[in-house]
DNA sequence: TATTGTTATACTCTATAACTATA
DNA sequence: TATAGTTATAGAGTATAACAATA
């Protein structure tokens, strides 16, 4: 348990956090947004998965997953298959096209970073992002718990380690558009 | 200069600390949405100001200041005073209510992150705001060298340290709304 | 003529609710 | 009846551009 004012920092922190976001964002092309590039990365990361899957990850509600996702099947980076499984459900896959354009969004991204970054050590940036994984799961928790493991991975063109699961879910008693009213 | 695969890896965290920030911000009153509340904290912390200077320590265009600025003086939270200096310009400060507001929020943000973070320590909450502040000093720089000290701070419920300078702007050569071409 | 601030418009992202299709 | 996904609608946040008032 830290001390108050260290969480009124943290607050503040997070808020500027935007700011960078923003930064970050306006590299990206036109046509690929942060909401598509994140389901281009999350599909290569844990290979072909249902929507509900990809909103567990995303941490979003699965209407907007949905938006997001026609945008990118719409530009044929994504293709969505039928599941055998269960009629009512499509399993999403990275094409060889999405595949490229996600290589193309990487580079654009991490050179930005690298040129903001350029005076911070390899080492620094592991611990920030060691940081920030720790505060995602801290959020993530309740949410996660849930989280299946990838049913229909495998098959794609995959990616490494499962330690990404998204991010959400507040302590736990605040269900999701619940304000404490003024 | 870090790894690669570390600024990849940082671009997809900072991709979740949205689902972060979503979840702290549904602890605010309706009436007091992320964007207002930060203009409280910033008048606590620097003091009265002009609308330039609040844009610039919030990283937004000053027309999305004017529009977060008018909601809260609408409430009554804060006031617009003319500048003595200069006719064009208005003087914002804290009012004894936005000050009482201020008290209710921060209080909401912090119980919140205590539930949430109950298993950090003091030390590690602290090492992450560090990593925090200079991940937005590294965006920021080139924006906030031109930054002025606080002009008409003093007088008001002013805060403390002044450490902080909000926190955008790219390397240097991406103008804001500029995005690379499809 | 340049600058401060406001307003109108548009875009991105998100959530809720209604709806279709399948289990 | 319950679940997977889609679509319509609404709200918060931001940027650009046009505008008013003042320097």
């Amino acid at each position: 348990m830290a001390r108050p004012s260290q969480y009124e920092e943290l607050a503040r922190l997070l808020s500027g956090i935007g700011a960078v976001k923003r930064d970050l964002a306006r590299v990206l092309p036109h046509d690929c947004p942060p909401g598509a590039s994140v389901v281009l990365v999350l599909l290569n990361r844990h290979g072909a998965m249902r929507m509900s899957r990809l909103a567990e990850l995303m941490a979003i509600d699965m209407s907007v997953t949905s938006r997001h996702v026609a945008h990118v099947a719409d530009r044929g980076w994504v293709a969505r298959e039928p599941d055998p499984c269960d009629g009512r459900s499509r399993i999403l896959r990275l094409t060889e096209t999405g595949s490229r354009q996600l290589t193309r969004i990487t580079d654009l991204y991490s050179q930005a970073l690298a040129r903001t970054l350029r005076d911070w050590s390899d080492e620094e940036v592991g611990r920030l992002n060691e940081m920030l994984a720790r505060l995602r799961d801290s959020f993530g928790d309740c949410r996660a718990r849930h989280a299946r493991p990838d049913e229909h991975a495998g098959t794609g063109p995959a990616g490494g380690n499962d330690d990404d699961h998204g991010g959400a879910g507040l302590p736990a008693r605040t269900p999701p558009g619940t304000r404490t009213p003024a």
